[in-house]
DNA sequence: CTGTATCCAGCCGGATACTG
DNA sequence: CAGTATCCGGCTGGATACAG
């Protein structure tokens, strides 16, 4: 696995085992932007952070592997797959729209789209 | 910054400024330890992940920048400090309990200790 | 355009030695 | 024991070129 340091190591602490599937800055910005409707290879690469190519796609491979999101080919575009959270992956939205209000609490008051957003989400 | 890879770049989005701050696996431990009990250099150290001695002074010290954790002397061993998060890292209990549970409820279901631990924390 | 691969400077962190 | 510092191998990720 892409963040497993020591070879098969996995503490027995819950919270240390999440942070090797989901404790990774780009991977939760990619779970941010299918969060907010992205869905393709170019959505992700067009968010405001610029991810590199290679960033993304190791990060693509590992999300899957670890079955937070999953991939189809598009209906319309056949040339092109579209990515989206399984429920494994949907449950992650309380962890990011709560680091979000922490921000926003703490560092930055101005209220953005993205946390509202992600608090909308969570409330229904 | 520590965790600022670009010179003085921040992204607007909230959710990325926030892990900008605790976006860090080791840092995320340690605010785990505090959260359950633990206060001094050893009881970091005592944890089984086991961090390096240079990763946790370096993580103390921007925790204690960005305002998430605060030190004292201890008034009973003059020599040693002790460490407690601020009200900012107080706030950050419901993404760790959520982390953990996310954790126990898609990959392990056995729950540990420690996320009944913080999840008791966040109900009262 | 979607997606992959390669190069390589720089940072991260494990090991270890050191100070008070 | 608390806390710091240095060495250095390996990984991360930016730039870039490439394939379909």
């Amino acid at each position: 696995m892409l963040f497993m340091k020591k070879a098969d190591f996995r503490s027995i602490c819950p919270l240390s085992s999440s942070l090797d599937l989901v404790g990774d800055k780009w991977s939760l910005l990619i779970i941010r932007d299918l969060f907010m409707g992205k869905t393709t290879y170019s959505d992700f690469l067009s968010s405001p952070e610029s991810i590199a190519t290679n960033v993304l796609v190791a990060r693509l491979k590992s999300l899957k592997e670890y079955g937070i999101i999953d991939v189809r080919k598009d209906e319309k575009r056949k040339n092109i797959k579209y990515y989206f959270l399984t429920d494994m992956g949907k449950d992650l939205l309380p962890i990011l729209a709560n680091m979000a209000l922490w921000y926003e609490k703490h560092v930055h008051a101005e209220p953005e789209p993205i946390s509202k957003h992600l608090t909308d989400l969570m409330m229904k």
